[in-house]
DNA sequence: GACTTTGGTTACTCTCGCGTAACCTTACGC
DNA sequence: GCGTAAGGTTACGCGAGAGTAACCAAAGTC
């Protein structure tokens, strides 16, 4: 014994460009797990292969961590969209292929995504981050409805058609909680079921059906 | 000086049950204001106006104390649900004023409930606490549903209806939040908005209109 | 008016985990 | 081949805040 005094290079040393995203990996992971305050850096750390002060090296502080494994899943995220609902078809039609996407992404992140998604509602220093591409989402599903809308010669105050598309958002983003907590379920169908009650209720109010509520 | 032997006697020494009140209603405030984590015990302990063993000797750890605001503000939220929509009345207007009801709650509570919701989606020891409250929801819905559709003469499959009737939680969730953002907007007209989604949507369903995906 | 229960306090302890200082070592430019 | 930057480590400081021990006093109770 005693020997071993250079410890077995193995094959260590990776460019900072691949380790960070390693280190990303596991974060997502560890956060998804753990939750973020009970989340530890020395076990990201370690399930990434590495030591602590690398990650404070290369990712920053616990927060900073945190804000990149928003930023790296949300902008895959948001790219799945996009890629798939082009902005030339009709509206029925984007809101498909972006629901199929978004389910798809979250199916195939079952406890990635969804979970770091879960927790960064919660917390104050996220949830502004959070807010902002929400925002852009229901940006675009608002101007969604509102081209619908005005095709058919119709036109809606913007605060309805902001309530309306943060409504469908905020269903949207319940099913991807759903879809996270049942292994067994389908994307697809899922991304079906929700089509039905956006849609449904969308092309109603596209077409000037609206509810009121009773006299009393 | 170095009088002052008998401290102001004011007016403590309240009974047990205020003070367990009080002691709820400063952990609401300093729960919803700073996050679970961020919030002190100490701060909590000050705001009720009393220090910091009572508190561990009325309402136990920290965590049983956040359980226990959220026993206590959603008991009153599903009180004031279930005194609004009576269960002989149709779908439509037991809907109706099921979810005038919430957002009445909601945004009489801005900045005490939604946050407290907020928070808890996302805390692992919490989440389960809330799932049960939120599976209490959706089943009446989903009951709701069925009896509609049973009307018709339809029926279908429980977890479509299940999927249908989270949708519509997640979307009534998604908008109390809005609210609880937008402390300029009225609770009455977002139910009604959020009607029009959802009825209008479900109406479609009940009728057996159904979106199908295009054949690709 | 003693005695016990209930409401209350001050002043700690102790853990936990973020963040860092100080220190190696392999690769690469030149 | 030699300097230096880039990749990597061990081991520790230390602040914060949950939870507690020990102790005090008013209000019932008999």
């Amino acid at each position: 014994m005693l020997a071993r005094v250079s410890t077995t290079p193995s094959f260590k040393r990776l460019p900072r460009a691949v380790r960070e995203q390693q280190m990303l990996d596991a974060a997502v992971k560890v956060f998804s797990r753990r939750g973020f305050h009970a989340a530890s850096m020395d076990e990201i750390a370690e399930d990434a292969g590495i030591s602590k002060p690398m990650v404070y090296a290369y990712l920053g502080s616990k927060e900073e961590l945190f804000v990149a494994c928003l930023h790296r899943e949300g902008t895959r995220m948001m790219e799945a969209i996009a890629g798939a609902a082009a902005p030339d078809l009709p509206a029925d039609e984007r809101l498909w292929r972006g629901l199929r996407a978004f389910f798809g992404f979250v199916g195939a992140h079952r406890d990635g995504w969804a979970v770091l998604y879960r927790q960064a509602r919660g917390e104050q220093p996220f949830a502004g981050e959070l807010a902002i591409m929400r925002g852009r989402l229901v940006e675009v599903v608002a101007g969604m409805l509102d081209h619908a809308l005005r095709a058919e010669g119709r036109e809606v105050g913007p605060t309805d058609l902001e309530v309306v598309a943060y409504a469908l958002v905020g269903a949207t983003e319940s099913l991807a909680d759903w879809l996270a907590d049942h292994p067994e379920a389908d994307p697809e169908k899922t991304a079906t079921r929700m089509m039905n009650v956006a849609w449904l209720g969308a092309a109603q109010l596209v077409h000037g059906v609206t509810w009121r509520p009773p006299a009393d």
